[in-house]
DNA sequence: CTGTTAGCGCCTTCAG
DNA sequence: CTGAAGGCGCTAACAG
């Protein structure tokens, strides 16, 4: 590997020189700069990166931390702030949890610490504990689906979706609707979960509706979740006939389940999802989308602008939009 | 951020001794190290990576090439190779490629040059240039689903599992079996299309049964490829009696589009997937399941043995097991 | 067992 | 406009 020394003496000048021909910093002839760059092209030089960060005091990388990178949401999300991170020319460093365990050890250990310039995590509720540990680390944090004091975030206003989500039923003529949500004490603390489960109250409360606790079950955003917890549903002895689930993977495994069980969606049981994931078309399920690479994306802006005027203090909260998708899993109430 | 020398300061010993301690390495006394653990604990001292790594010569990040990490097979493996390297205390720098622009641009600037101690590349089939770009890195190189010369590969056996797949079509009676696959000229060269493609030709030959070249219709790996595929093939005058999928995305968009023309799987239409995707189960799916996440610890491991032992030259090659799955989407042909 | 010295590769003064 | 010198933080010899 050739370092600038060789280059500044292939084109027969000094080291400082061919650092700033190379960089554009300084005032250099056109000649050299053009005798250097040949050189560096010739010895295919590639700046060290350890030195630079040395020198500069600062590396450029940005720490990505997500729960799980197979599901559906955080691949999104993903993707999007891999994108423009990319784009922006900095290294992206992916810590992919799996798991309490590997939480747990990730905040022990802080891999992330002096090796990062940012930190964006996707959609964890951090304990106090946990974010005093990143912002311990004294760099800019940019979260996703959670607000953590002095951090910036990027959200959706998860209480008016999934209001809008239970009006739809609602609207429909609907009173007995279901909730298939986040487990109350997920180990992941998803705190969407929780304005979701608000915003389902609320709605209800509003229209007059009784919130039957029974009809609250707990799941955890997997498909085999959505299918239990609607399995618990239908086998009540009033069953709903419409049901709130806070991912569309749950929803399509609650359509499952009423499918086995006889159950007619959107006949007999209406069904309201979230997300709007790739296959909510494919079953012709009414959600609510959320804009998840571009959340990935903002939450990306947002961080590289926080690195760019690191003296201001100040931190971002941007409030992306969502929308109710008419599909054919939810009904009129038939009486 | 304090330094060696604040943490060598504080515990009364020289930079040397601090740094001694705190690795390790040579003799030191118990009383010494103690007081310099104490003081780093006391200082939050993390090492700065940049200067360990200028010292050393060497970076521990190693660089992860992916197309897609939204699709399920890729977002699989990264999961399996990100657990190893995290569990061997390295970087793990992600680059998503997103599609032919940013292949071509990762090709153009290769900005993992210089950045990374070795290079895991999934599911690409490189060209010969871009194998050679990757080679100028002078990086140990794992593959996994395509086999470079010069680099370690982590494969299953594409062919072998494809004719497993017909044999299961052929033996239960049926000849004219379709085959939904990758693009011909896919622009992102999955290599494992062509070998499963060859084992279906092979399969059906040693059958004795006919190779109709109107029963292979390329698609892209989505569900949306694969029901428009589906649908090609079902409206062909003689349609087949039986469909092979070189992915369960593919093989849910064909159950889809034959539900929807009235084709019952698999009373008047067997299907055959490929991964045994998440999903597989859901839809009774009879597949070849591989061993997605261990494909990606496999590589990983491969890598970091490589790196280890940076002078055997050799490569490895690790060939994993697939296995049929039987379901309920194959069934006798009825004539 | 511990301190001193030197240098990894680069960039930034400070002099010319 | 260009070169020399110094230092970023750390570790590996080399002396003691």
């Amino acid at each position: 590997m050739s370092t600038i020394t060789d280059v500044a003496a292939l084109a027969g000048v000094s080291p400082s020189t061919a650092s700033r021909a190379l960089r554009g910093s300084g005032q250099i002839s056109a000649a050299t700069r053009a005798r250097v760059e040949e050189a560096a092209r010739e010895l295919d030089y590639v700046a060290n990166p350890s030195a630079v960060r040395l020198v500069n005091g600062r590396t450029d990388a940005i720490g990505l931390v997500v729960p799980f990178v197979t599901r559906w949401f955080f691949a999104q999300a993903v993707t999007g702030a891999e994108d423009v991170i990319r784009g922006a020319d900095h290294d992206l460093l992916l810590y992919n949890l799996g798991g309490p365990d590997g939480r747990q050890r990730f905040f022990e250990r802080m891999p992330l610490r002096n090796h990062v310039a940012g930190v964006l995590v996707l959609s964890l509720a951090l304990s106090e504990k946990e974010r005093a540990q990143l912002a311990q680390m004294r760099v800019p944090l940019v979260t996703v689906g959670h607000d953590a004091p002095g951090a910036s975030s990027v959200m959706i206003d998860d209480r008016a979706a999934a209001s809008t989500a239970v009006q739809h039923l609602l609207n429909l003529g609907h009173r007995r609707i279901g909730l298939i949500g986040g487990l109350p004490e997920d180990p992941m603390h998803f705190t969407s979960s929780a304005l979701r489960a608000r915003g389902y109250r609320e709605a209800l409360t509003a229209a007059g509706a009784p919130v039957d606790e029974t009809l609250i079950v707990p799941s955890d955003y997997t498909i085999d979740g959505g299918r239990r917890a609607a399995v618990r549903l239908l086998a009540l002895p009033t069953p709903p006939t419409a049901v709130f689930a806070m991912s569309d993977e749950m929803a399509i495994g609650a359509i499952d389940a009423a499918r086995s069980m006889g159950v007619r969606v959107p006949e007999d049981l209406s069904i309201v999802g979230f997300d709007d994931h790739d296959l909510a078309a494919f079953f012709h399920l009414t959600t609510i989308r959320q804009p998840v690479q571009e959340e990935g994306r903002e939450a990306a802006r947002i961080l590289l602008r926080m690195l760019s005027a690191p003296d201001e203090a100040e931190t971002a909260h941007a409030v992306l939009d969502t929308e109710l998708i008419l599909r054919a899993s939810t009904a009129p109430l038939r009486r």
